[in-house]
DNA sequence: TGCAACTGACTGACCAGTCAGTTATTAATA
DNA sequence: TATTAATAACTGACTGGTCAGTCAGTTGCA
């Protein structure tokens, strides 16, 4: 007899993580605001009380799913990043390769569709994913490209400066299509097309003149 | 007399202006959701029932800003970025160098900082943008690198995946410091340096070797 | 029998939007 | 110029609906 087929269960220790999983699917089909805490309990098949049993408020709910979500990613590709010597090209490929192998599992951008959608309204995200995600990725990266720039392996570039452009066209390639709803011609797996796009033009400029341009 | 100085102003047609200039102002002090039709009755110095003689609904202030502030952005630099026909490079950073300095001056930046905040509640005003600005600023610019490619002038990049390589920098920048406050070191004026760093690196690329890296 | 797990009707606070009533302005008339 | 009529401009108390959060009561497990 498993879990789910018991009606109660003492020490629920399942509880708040299937809640956690009602409320991104709720939350992921109609938004934060226009979600009532009774729907996250209907789809996870308990009563308003017990929600409350497990979160303490409506906005516990939100910050359960991203803090959940988020855990794993300092962990995951930063050793790497912070130890790494040789070419920096390599690894600032394997990032966002990674990253876009993530973006396309249409189970796994919930989450940040979520965050984007609801970033604004509630500091408290923006915080937590500040501290943990973009706290840890940045100086890392910052440190990746500074090292370049010592070792003669990159132009002489702003390391603080130049994470923005590593990761700027990602991200406007995200904000178009889940904001705007603007994608290239091409929908299907366009962000593969994107990171090499981008790649190239990152790590080689898109003048078809060796440098000189400037004043 | 002037027309401030009449507490009834028969055809007010000024009346509008002064509620969106007051919505603006409150909406940017404590979000839309956080703020009562009430509040931008009494910043605008009149009652709730004259907000609704002009604006449909709350709603329809929000998007009255952003049309107002929206309309003239197509005809400004729009003409000079179709129809250029030298080197593409130019008008890219005329592009950027002008959004630069809009976002600098700090009553400009109330609008763009506002629609970041509210674009994902409301799909109206996502459409507005994605009409009136991306709708006409995108094109152009694919356009331009399109020429760009076929002229020699540039590599043989993809124009509509390089249009994100293109402001995908300065809108991760801009990102970075609204939403979680993450600015580099020298923070005044960032900007400025920032279009010059993204430039350096969108025309030259970031490797010190010519074009070689391989697959 | 004891109690942890759970329920759902209820409450209190909030606020967008309405509308019957009030006030200022102008035009017409004396 | 003063008086009045007509009406545009404006007011703010009120309504109706929503919903987060509570808690006295119920259920099932050990």
């Amino acid at each position: 007899m498993n879990d789910t087929s018991k009606k109660f269960r003492r020490r629920a220790e399942a509880r708040p993580d299937e809640v956690l999983d009602a409320a991104l699917a709720v939350f992921a089909e109609r938004g934060y605001a226009a979600t009532r805490v009774e729907d996250v309990a209907k789809r996870a098949g308990v009563s308003k009380g017990t929600v409350y049993l497990y979160f303490a408020s409506k906005e516990a709910l939100i910050e359960g799913i991203v803090r959940r979500a988020v855990a794993p990613i300092a962990a995951r590709a930063l050793p790497d990043l912070e130890t790494f010597e040789g070419d920096p090209r390599l690894p600032i490929t394997m990032l966002l390769t990674v990253l876009v192998q993530q973006l396309a599992q249409p189970d796994k951008i919930a989450v940040p569709r979520l965050i984007l959608r609801e970033v604004m309204s509630f500091p408290s995200i923006a915080e937590l994913y500040r501290k943990e995600v973009l706290g840890k990725v940045m100086p890392a990266l910052i440190g990746l490209i500074r090292r370049g720039v010592e070792t003669g392996k990159l132009r002489k570039v702003d390391p603080e400066l130049t994470v923005r452009s590593i990761i700027g066209p990602v991200l406007a390639h995200v904000a178009l299509a889940e904001i705007f709803g603007i994608k290239p011609d091409g929908d299907g797996l366009s962000l593969d097309r994107l990171v090499a796009n981008h790649l190239d033009i990152l790590f080689h400029g898109i003048s078809a003149m060796p440098p000189e341009v400037g004043p």
